[in-house]
DNA sequence: TAGATTGTTAATCGATTAACAATC
DNA sequence: TAGATTGTTAATCGATTAACAATC
């Protein structure tokens, strides 16, 4: 049986997330000095069920020994491999308001796979000053600093009203993906890979489902 | 035929963050004067299929006229209800680092209808320190603001190790609702409904996708 | 009436789970 | 060999899309 071929891109999105957590929980069992661990295990460390993290390890084709189980240290590596983070992955921070400027702490400091190679913004009354040790930029300068550095990836951390026009920017600048952060679903211009995170979002669903366990719970009593 | 009863709790979670798009949307449209939207319209602003905004909204008993569309500013008022953010939701964040400042600042500007009450740190060094115009908080004073406010949500804004022990100390004080930004998988606590936002996973999955995008052009080119 | 657009049903698609033969 | 645990196939579940009768 030949070993199926490790085509990049067909790993389906939720799998990625899942993946991303059994890497957490593999880092901790390492610090615990554990050299094997069974999918039933790895599942509840992760929240996820047995099945789903065996199919899930399969699909980046990283294999266990039936009747034993995965070598620890051996699936991180898989892991790691797969989802390739080269080490400290460089990273640019557009807009340097209150998030931007939470968000370039946050980075510097506890992303470790991560790591700051500017901070940008178009307003000239916030250019020129220091964040986090380093000195906030004019929009105009990030194409010369991905030519430099060949960064890729960025948050986008901007008013909503502005959120489209620097995700153009960005894509001119030569910047490959984006994390966008302003509540705003947007238009992924041509060439950019735009991923959404939106607080608000995330708080109102959160609030919605807190608001049903209520309802259960009266329900019940 | 007998409206559809709208149970709490029988929108699948998918549909709810969609249905905060329409939101903004609606919002939106709201300002460019437009008193009609229809769905394929709609659809288009928030990246959605026409059909599949329908179905969501249906789900909400949230109803158009058939050959007209939906008049927008009622439902707004729909959605509004249906999501039920009592205006101004206070909320607390728990965890005054690099991250929690960020948020203390993003959330008491811009978002709107969030009002933080209250910021709170186990670290004694922080402990009397302002952030924002506000006192940070000892973590035990948690459960007297949980009573005296009524507030349900927090943000858990804490490194990864204290994230556990943070969130059991939030279901003890009385909140409702966390939104986990450490990143680590929560075993929901009890009573306590969780929800993960983990920026590495984010920017991991991200990076994925650009290798891939990648990938694919070189194939073509 | 003719054109537009909904609400909903049936068909499709994809992801998860259950089950089990393979094998350590 | 007996017990454990994988990798994978088949069954299930849920979400999305396509299609269309209802109706403005």
């Amino acid at each position: 049986m030949a070993i199926k071929e490790r085509r990049r891109g067909d790993i389906p999105e939720p799998a990625l997330g899942r993946l991303h957590r059994y890497q957490l929980a593999l880092r901790r069992l390492r610090r615990e000095k554990k050299l094997l661990v069974a999918s039933a295990r790895l599942g509840e460390l992760a929240g996820v069920s047995a099945a789903l993290v065996r199919r899930d390890l399969s699909c980046v084709g990283a294999l266990g020994q039936r009747g034993v189980g995965y070598e620890v240290e051996w699936l991180l590596a898989q892991l790691q491999r797969a989802l390739q983070p080269p080490a400290p992955c460089p990273l640019v921070i557009i807009g340097a308001g209150n998030l931007g400027a939470a968000l370039a702490g946050y980075a510097s400091f506890d992303l470790q796979e991560y790591q700051v190679v500017g901070v940008f913004d178009s307003n000239p009354a916030r250019v020129g000053h220091r964040l986090q040790g380093m000195v906030i930029r004019h929009m105009r300068e990030l194409p010369e600093v991905v030519q430099a550095t060949g960064v890729e990836l960025g948050l986008l951390a901007v008013p909503a009203a502005q959120a489209a026009a620097g995700a153009e920017l960005c894509a001119a600048a030569g910047l490959r993906g984006l994390l966008n952060l302003a509540p705003l679903p947007l238009r992924t211009s041509a060439p950019l890979v735009v991923r959404q995170v939106d607080l608000t979002e995330e708080l109102q669903i959160l609030n919605y489902q807190v608001s049903c366990a209520r309802d259960r719970k009266r329900g019940e009593g």
